[in-house]
DNA sequence: ACAAATTGTGACTTTAGGTCAATTATTGAC
DNA sequence: GTCAATAATTGACCTAAAGTCACAATTTGT
């Protein structure tokens, strides 16, 4: 009986291993970089096992995705549950987008990755309906306030407007902006100077766009996004001051290099 | 003189081929389904010869995607040059995202692939800035309404907002919701029924966030779409229909058949 | 202690991107 | 028209990596 749950827990230690690892090698080498040789040296178990595990690469690929996107999930319930004004506790989900993005940077990265259409023509479609479960899942914790919105009256939808589609509108422009800044660094060029206070500032023109009460020039947002920050994502917070910390030293350590001095 | 004339259009010609066949393949059997084989086979000139052109694969592929976006630019001047006030214009453009998206599906859908990161990990720099610069050229298009809507007084932006971050969200926005769109078939199921009417409302809810006016209330937009559709779009609108139409006869020929009659 | 069942292994197959020496075609001088 | 030089084309070959499977090792139940 117990033998039965140690064997079950390892196969789940092992899984995950080969999930982390997986992560780790993406992340440094790239797709590309990926192969079930390596992986199968980083966990010190033979290629076979790796597809005992899982039937292809794609599908592991498709795993960090679930992993990733139910990462997201708590960052979006915990921000859901800011206490507040509907219109706030949307802009606290704001703030977990952002701080996903910018904190879990592994995370985001495999996310990029994983809108790869190859990927999807080899996972086995259970997989996939996993990924997109998750991904609707996240999406439902938002669609959530939005609904909070329209009963508390300070949202009103046309007939012909779903709430789900304002949902959809905020994803899109989100999900896509982070990937552009990701992916072009040229987009300083183009006028884009800093993507994240972009976003900000676009998916507040959006949902203003539907009238969602208080409007921006009503309300200090500015000051909710700080509440936010402090009162439901204090830890993660702090954690992003210290890795942009670290993140200037280091560019100053390499400055000093560069100079000689 | 008139030779190297000749060899030099022989070259072109040829890889306009290479390309054509290659979007033919990925469209028909996806990413996994283009080989450099099949390509030399399909245009009937050895493998080594297609290296005489593309040093890669993904190379073709980014290439495929500057053909895509250059007619999207097409598209986007023309749209751009519609007689009327700028968020008139604005709309024009956006009618001419729609069209382009669904008139052009072989396009759209190696746009859509072509966001996959393991291409960019190893096509050249120059074939990529190649690519961003035509991405550029397409959004800078769209950038100059934004600049006559201020010059002309209808949109005020604030000091720290850059008419290109206007720009960078309507692109993000419009370009992640049809990817979506197009990859998850779920769609409908999360409460999304029809994206592109889904992706009109938003942009312009967005568009109405900055205050550009006439604003969606005070103005009938529709009747702006549709008269973009007959003074600017009249061919690919017919095509459109035409395309629809038969899209439509064949949906019943199906249902005849399955039903037996 | 031992047979049965489960799990792990890595040599092997296959596929496909990429290379290059050899072959074929083109050019231009005489 | 001939022929050497140059350029273009070819496809056999190489290599990397996904995926398979017969055999080996281990675990389990009796």
């Amino acid at each position: 009986m117990s033998n039965i749950n140690r064997k079950e827990r390892e196969m789940v230690e092992r899984e995950s291993r080969i999930l982390a690892v997986a992560r780790q090698i993406v992340v440094k080498d790239g797709y590309h970089g990926l192969s079930m040789d390596r992986i199968a040296e980083a966990i010190e178990y033979s290629k076979g096992t790796i597809y005992n595990h899982f039937p292809c690469k794609e599908e592991i690929i498709v795993s960090l995705g679930i992993e990733t996107m139910e990462r997201r999930i708590g960052l979006f319930q915990r921000a859901s549950q800011f206490q507040g004004r509907s219109r706030e506790r949307m802009q606290a989900i704001g703030v977990a987008a952002e701080l996903f993005a910018r904190l879990y940077p592994d995370h985001f990265f495999v996310e990029h990755m994983i809108r790869m259409s190859s990927i999807w023509e080899k996972a086995s479609q259970s997989r996939r309906d996993l990924f997109q479960a998750a991904e609707m899942r996240c999406m439902s914790t938002v669609v959530e306030v939005v609904r909070d919105g329209i009963r508390g009256g300070d949202l009103e939808l046309p007939s012909y407007v779903a709430p789900e589609e304002v949902v959809f509108g905020l994803w899109s422009l989100t999900s896509a902006a982070y990937s552009m800044a990701a992916s072009n660094p040229n987009l300083t060029n183009l006028g884009v100077g800093e993507p994240f206070a972009s976003v900000r500032e676009l998916t507040r023109r959006l949902v203003d766009g539907f009238q969602w009460r208080p409007l921006t020039d009503e309300h200090n947002y500015d000051h909710v996004i700080e509440r936010v920050l402090n009162e439901v994502f204090h830890f993660e917070f702090e954690k992003l001051n210290e890795a942009v910390y670290s993140n200037a030293a280091q560019i100053n350590k390499q400055a000093e290099t560069v100079t000689g001095n």
